[in-house]
DNA sequence: GTGTATATCTCGGGG
DNA sequence: CCCCGAGGTATACAC
């Protein structure tokens, strides 16, 4: 990785048109290539950038990104202040706990959790509209769309509704019922949700990873 | 702005729990507090971050950066290899063109392009769950809404299936057909604004920018 | 502060 | 390769 600190103007022609004026920032320039002009707030977003794959050419004081796609970063610098390398070889990445992949797994697997009786058909059942997270039938036999979310918002509602109304089309399943299950549901999601007949279910994702899946029903 | 090279371990425990296995990397501390870490790819996202507001604390060795929101990251460093500061200074800011408001300027302008005999009521249309992005006439006199997108996704038509659904509330206007106007619209968008009755149109942006507003009725 | 819409969204997975 | 959905989305803006 090189760090250069440089009094520098950017230009950005791509997706859009982006510039920014002179002014002392960081350049950082990866192992893959890629660059990313930072300044001295925001923690997240880079000011431009380019990713990878792409092709750096300095000239002059002028260096030019452009990548297959076409777009071209260019960074005028008028003055380096600071220019450093450094190997970090490469990155064993990152683990995460409790996202919504997770609690789709735990719930494929405890579809008793849903609801007395329930068993899963399939996870991300296709339609038109997107997969649904899980179809599964209830102790009647009657489908059941569920929407699973870390926090459940609007979007998750409007997101089922979608399913439902295609799922819906299709006689071999319909009259099908909606349940969002998430492990915090928001109070305008959860009116939203009475409103379409879709229920709610709050999940506890701590219990949920202490349930053995064949141990549902066993006391 | 601080620029450490360390090697080093980092958890995350807040929305979700994220660990880093001990490896080299960057940690970048910005002047407004937050921090990032940063593998040697992908130039956008830090592997792991804390926005402003926090608190930083440096213990032996161990930093902990905490938030209001109760969000906390540990940074377990064993080897300095490199720590630097630079003061940048304020930046100006970005300049962007090019982007959604854009084409609404240009789509206002020339609203034959939507369809013959169009002509624009307004802008921004307010109504009680947000703007629509145009209002207009059609030859015959009829309501339509307009929601212009980059790119037609799923979530444009049910935005604009909102704004349909409140503007039909109004007696003047109802009844209100819908378009969603983009550069490219994605096949979901498509289906659902199908089964929902709304219209969809690809506009060139470039063909766009080269109507003159007052040229469309020349030969 | 909450809610909504945008983003050069990024990133990863599946067909 | 495109298409789609999740994200610790972040970020800006209106109410």
């Amino acid at each position: 990785m090189r760090l250069v600190i440089a009094k520098c103007a950017v230009d950005y022609e791509g997706r859009l048109g982006a510039h920014l004026p002179e002014a002392i920032r960081l350049i950082m320039i990866k192992a893959d290539g890629c660059v990313a002009i930072h300044a001295d707030g925001g923690a997240y977003k880079p000011l431009n950038w380019m990713n990878a794959p792409n092709l750096l050419i300095e000239h002059d004081g002028v260096w030019t990104v452009t990548n297959p796609a076409g777009e071209k970063l260019t960074i005028t610098i008028n003055e380096f202040i600071s220019d450093s390398s450094h190997d970090l070889g490469q990155d064993p990445g990152l683990d995460k706990d409790g996202v919504e992949a997770h609690l789709q797994e735990l719930l494929a697997a405890s579809p008793e959790v849903l609801g007395s009786g329930f068993r899963l058909v399939r996870r991300e059942y296709p339609t038109q509209v997107g997969p649904v997270d899980l179809l599964c039938r209830d102790a009647n036999g009657h489908a059941v769309a569920i929407e699973i979310k870390r926090r459940g918002e609007i979007a998750g509602i409007e997101q089922l509704t979608r399913y439902l109304e295609f799922l819906n089309h299709d006689p071999a399943l319909a009259p099908v019922q909606g349940i969002l299950a998430a492990q915090s549901i928001r109070p305008q999601a959860r009116a939203l949700a009475i409103d379409r007949g879709i229920q709610c279910l709050e999940i506890d994702y701590d219990l949920l990873r202490g349930i053995q899946p064949n141990q549902t029903s066993l006391f």
